[in-house]
DNA sequence: CTCCGTGCAAATACTTTGCAAAGCG
DNA sequence: CGCTTTGCAAAGTATTTGCACGGAG
């Protein structure tokens, strides 16, 4: 019917979703979020499809925070700020590059490991919840 | 009996193992490991012990990784890596600090927010499972 | 007596999975 | 027809919690 996709609608619309979610959200929000439009979807296949996006590299795992797992579609290198009371996730823009291959080969060297990626999540609290002053 | 302690007995055994563990722990871990000394040692007690501990800031959460949550008594700041095949955890010795104070403003300023911590996570493959070498 | 710590088991909460049916080329 | 995707419900797994008991002071 549509010009030839890869993907199922469903599993279109999840990735799509999770593509322009700025929220780094968790499976349950995308299936809240796609109920109303898509009344006949279940959570199985949110997580499945997930499951499949992560799997292909379309998507990462942030972590889990407040026993839910967060996800990102954003796949370039960037860190992350994640506030103690609300747990909305912040990009930190990578204008600045934190870790940089000379750390890879220190912390290879160090550890005697092989490092493939790095994570880097800051804590705190958000202008929101700081409500000393206006966001 | 004793001289005078802060902690009931299975506290402190606990939080003493939590201490000299190298492995950055699970509950279950501890609760295994414990078990032979600590026959009537309740898994439940260890997940309250450890909660206890977290509040008290004796110790800290590595985050959740296959599925368990991971511990670190070692409250200087330091970084970890962790091997995606077996799920070990290996402190980055912290010669060298990767995440300075001017980072924390940088990211500060550019979020809008109040930064308390941050965590770093190098993943990659250790010695062990890399076997073309030996360790 | 009172309080804190505990064992035990039930409850929670998120995620995964088995299976049969539906979808699609 | 054959392979993929899905809904549904059940299972799985780590963690938390309610409750009554027990020990220390």
């Amino acid at each position: 019917m549509h010009a030839k996709r890869n993907f199922s609608a469903k599993r279109e619309a999840i990735y799509k979703l999770l593509v322009s979610a700025k929220n780094h959200p968790t499976a349950e929000w995308v299936y809240e979020s796609l109920k109303p439009e898509i009344p006949d979807l279940s959570l199985g296949t949110v997580y499945r499809n997930i499951s499949v996006f992560r799997e292909m590299g379309l998507i990462k795992s942030i972590g889990i925070f407040n026993g839910q797992e967060r996800f990102d579609a954003d796949m370039s290198q960037h860190s992350h700020f994640i506030c103690t009371e609300c747990f909305k996730i912040l990009d930190v823009p990578s204008g600045k590059k934190f870790v940089d291959g000379n750390i890879y080969s220190f912390v290879e060297k160090e550890c005697n490991v092989t490092i493939k990626s790095h994570n880097i999540i800051f804590y705190g609290i958000c202008c929101m919840c700081n409500n000393s002053h206006k966001c």
